[in-house]
DNA sequence: CTGAAAGCGCTAACAT
DNA sequence: ATGTTAGCGCTTTCAG
């Protein structure tokens, strides 16, 4: 069986030189059109695929890929629709200048992707979607000195990045439910630290948060309980090691015995959770709870879920763009992208307190 | 400034040959731990990041990635829960030895990647994930002689391929709701042929389907239908071009003049769209309107929604085994997995005619 | 417009 | 256990 052939078979066989070959596919007014035409038919007879991707990515110093290293499994990683609409954005940046994404998942293990795999990755740049401050694959990426983008991630020193305005967003929404006249809201979280720890989150673990969008948004809810009077000592926060729908209705399973009139949570998809959780528990939203997503993917507007919008297309072209410039020798500044409350149908002012319950913070 | 440090670098400031030092990296049992331990640190010191994953896949005659060829546009091919299941298993099946996935998304004019794209891409072998039978993208893979696995599609000769038993399953949901009673019902389907049409879809144009997925699900919804006595050209079948929500929602606002008791989604999105429309329309479900799904994604299972289960994350994952068989040079067979159907509380029996409307096929 | 030469960075025989 | 050698397949100056 015959070795798959090279450029250099189809040379030979055409009978003109590598270069000439080479160029009837890259650079078609290098050559005439005849020797062009010749070469091609010529290809075409001896079965040569065309220049192998492998070779040229070498010689060109250039892998047509850029990485995309996600905090979780595909399965978490790709169920929140805010990813895809943010990928969508992204690869149309990128695509017109023929770059591909290769996408990491987080490993097994939890985190980001395993180190090696980020070593051994044929990318031209890369992306870190939400990560942790801290992960392990940030600190390959930089080893490898490729051009890095960070999103929703603080702009590393020198590094690119993309943002959301997290907690003014954050503290929109909160501002509008404290307005409503709640008094005992709870948060339901996404991971502060990723060690996939599920439940009540205090002060301590608060302060240890390693992902900054949890604690920008934590932040922004705690600036506007704070500024309602209330102690944020008081507010049970929730913690959710995944965006995922499944958790949003195990946090309110676990919250509703404290009582609480309102829930914020970072996600609409954890949102439409609680709103689940609470529908099986047998209250009403908004009648008996008010819930707030963040992000405001179209199963939000479906639902219509009171959230906080962020331009998640934009964010991914934004990104790309800033690839682009990177690969381009360019130094892009952060950006940081602005965030709008969106008021639906999941707000109300708080029911008339039942027998019974407790009242305040603190107050039996 | 100093050119990044390559192999060579390192071997000659460690004092070793370049394979001692590639070895470092590759194979530890080649060399003495204290030569390793010494390479190591040599390259700590003059920041060599290891090796460079475009020259090992050179050498190596192995990209390390996977080519994963999308039908759509990264948004709506994500915003489908179903491929996040389906990447999900596949991306577990081939992380352990060492592959990621390359993601190429469908043209922007529509149909699968675009044939450039797919021709430079440094992969190992090729997933296409429901693309028309005659996608050019396909044509492309074979001509490079990359190892294929088609997801859903007829297996090519000598491809391999994993696929559902989607006119079983079809058919399954069909009977359920025509042994409900109905009369009536219409389909609300995938595209038929890559050229992004929307609105109705005749006989003639179900004729020339070139997706398999829909062409098979079509069958089954005919058998059961004409096995209920009904005729096959009396059923509406609206076709939608993307599997989206939206296009469901207008779907139904189509559909809904020609007085339809039941409606059969291609998929569990499109069905939940079809709901969104009805509801919109006054319209209560299965109230007014029986309406059923396909793949069984987590949304319609919180939805209530009667449909087909199909072993997603399992499709994944045999997906990924036969790429690596194929990878092995071992020659896996084509596979077809069952459906399941899962019966919920969208479907009921047909409500009792309204005044003045027609009451069965053709008569008025 | 075409060809010759050099080498991108690495790894795998093979020899020592 | 380590070093030598020979490319993987391609693109790109640089001459002609």
């Amino acid at each position: 069986m015959p070795r798959r052939p090279t450029l250099r078979d189809l040379a030979a066989a055409a009978g003109v030189s590598r270069s000439t070959a080479s160029n009837a596919y890259n650079r078609p007014d290098q050559l005439s059109a005849e020797s062009r035409e010749r070469v091609l038919a010529t290809a075409a007879r001896i079965g040569y695929p065309g220049p192998s991707p492998a070779g040229s990515a070498l010689r060109r110093g250039r892998a047509g890929a850029l990485g995309v290293l996600l905090g979780d499994r595909l399965g978490y990683a790709f169920s929140d629709p805010a990813a895809a609409v943010f990928l969508d954005g992204l690869s149309e940046a990128v695509e017109d200048e023929g770059y591909a994404l290769l996408v990491l998942p987080g490993a097994r293990t939890g985190g980001g992707p395993a180190p090696e795999a980020v070593r051994t990755a044929v990318v031209d740049a890369v992306v870190a979607y939400s990560l942790a401050d801290d992960d392990p694959a940030i600190a390959v990426v930089r080893d490898r000195g490729l051009p890095l983008v960070t999103v929703d991630q603080p702009a590393l020193p020198g590094v690119a990045g993309v943002r959301v305005d997290d907690e003014a967003g954050a503290r929109a929404v909160a501002e509008h439910v404290l307005g409503l006249g709640h008094r005992r809201p709870a948060v339901v979280a996404f991971e502060l630290t990723a060690d996939g720890r599920e439940g009540p989150a205090g002060a301590e673990r608060q302060r240890a948060a390693t992902f900054t969008v949890t604690r920008d948004r934590l932040a922004g809810y705690r600036a506007a309980v704070e500024a309602a009077g209330l102690n944020w000592a008081d507010v049970p926060v929730h913690e959710c090691p995944h965006n995922a729908f499944l958790e949003g209705v195990r946090a309110i399973a676990e919250l509703l015995p404290l009582g609480p009139t309102a829930v914020l949570a970072m996600s609409d998809e954890l949102a439409l959770g609680v709103v689940r959780g609470a529908a099986d528990a047998g209250l009403t939203v908004p009648g008996d709870l008010t819930v707030t997503g963040f992000d405001d993917t179209t199963a939000a507007a479906r639902a219509g879920l009171t959230t906080v919008r962020q331009p998640l297309r934009d964010k991914g072209v934004r990104v790309g763009e800033q690839l682009l410039a990177l690969l381009a020798g360019e130094t892009p500044s952060p950006q940081t992208l602005p965030t709008e409350l969106v008021v639906r149908s999941s707000g109300a002012p708080p029911p008339a307190p039942r027998a019974g319950q407790r009242v305040g913070p603190g107050r039996p």
